[in-house]
DNA sequence: TTATTATATGAGAATTATTCTTAATTAGGA
DNA sequence: TCCTAATTAAGAATAATTCTCATATAATAA
């Protein structure tokens, strides 16, 4: 996760956003905050230390952040949205137990996958991107 | 897609639910509408054969058949919660340019993951099932 | 540095999806 | 058929998110 405060704003400015302190904390919000923050989280955490940003300015920030590509989003069966701020190609860990979900960065089976759907060719469907959820349960939950 | 009226009466009673002629409703509109239906779809689709069934109805039962496992919940990255009929293991190809959702069996690619993940442990979890993600675009969108 | 302008934000109302509450109804077993 | 627990209808309530628009601000050029 990058906690540096010039890179952040590189981030927006590569990406054409003007940089604004909401933008820079709601980026560092989810920087910092473990466990796929949902909107909810981000705010309460923001509010610490801008107690008059609007729910709305968050929200809009957040389809941004997304339009752009510097935060994804990830949603579970039965969740509301949360977001992620790792942008490498990874997978994720659901615990059955908990609204827990981690992470989960497999190279090898990223390899698998490519090399199996470069030969499956899936007729009439173009394909970008592949992530496999994995659920199960945690042995801490 | 099973869409014999006995058999619907089956898996109610079969569950241990009683069969009511909204769960009769519900469990074969789901698996009429295609491209997994949201709760509104479903109670738009009801309301011509049973005007009067009342919306906290539909999710009620539909909360009650996803814990009975007569139906799945799916998820898209944007969108509201959809249903799915289906309850043989597949996996799901995500439209990027409209919001259709299809499914997709491949029983190699479950023997692959499946292998995969019975060599490969993941400390401190306990893996119950694997659902892949594919995204992309279908050539008619 | 200042002025300009497009862009972003705050405030809160509005909307949308879903859940809750309660009284009335009904399915299925006795 | 009758009884009882389970189910439903109706609509109010809630929660998450979006919208509106007047105001404020960041980036750019002078």
């Amino acid at each position: 996760m990058e906690l540096n405060i010039d890179s952040t704003k590189n981030k927006l400015s590569t990406s054409g956003l003007k940089v604004t302190p909401q933008r820079m904390a709601i980026l560092e919000a989810i920087y910092k905050l473990e466990n796929h923050p949902t909107a909810e989280n981000i705010i309460e955490y923001i509010r610490e230390t801008h107690p008059n940003i609007a729910t709305g300015t968050v929200y809009k920030v957040l389809d941004t952040l997304v339009e752009k590509n510097l935060i994804k989003r990830v949603k579970t069966d039965r969740d509301i949205m949360r977001y992620d701020g790792m942008m490498e190609s990874h997978h994720h860990l659901y615990c059955s137990e908990c609204d827990l979900i981690e992470d989960y960065v497999d190279e090898e089976l990223d390899l698998i996958l490519k090399n199996y759907f470069r030969d499956k060719k899936l007729p009439g469907f173009y394909l970008e991107d592949i992530v496999v959820q994995v659920r199960g349960t945690f042995d801490k939950c």
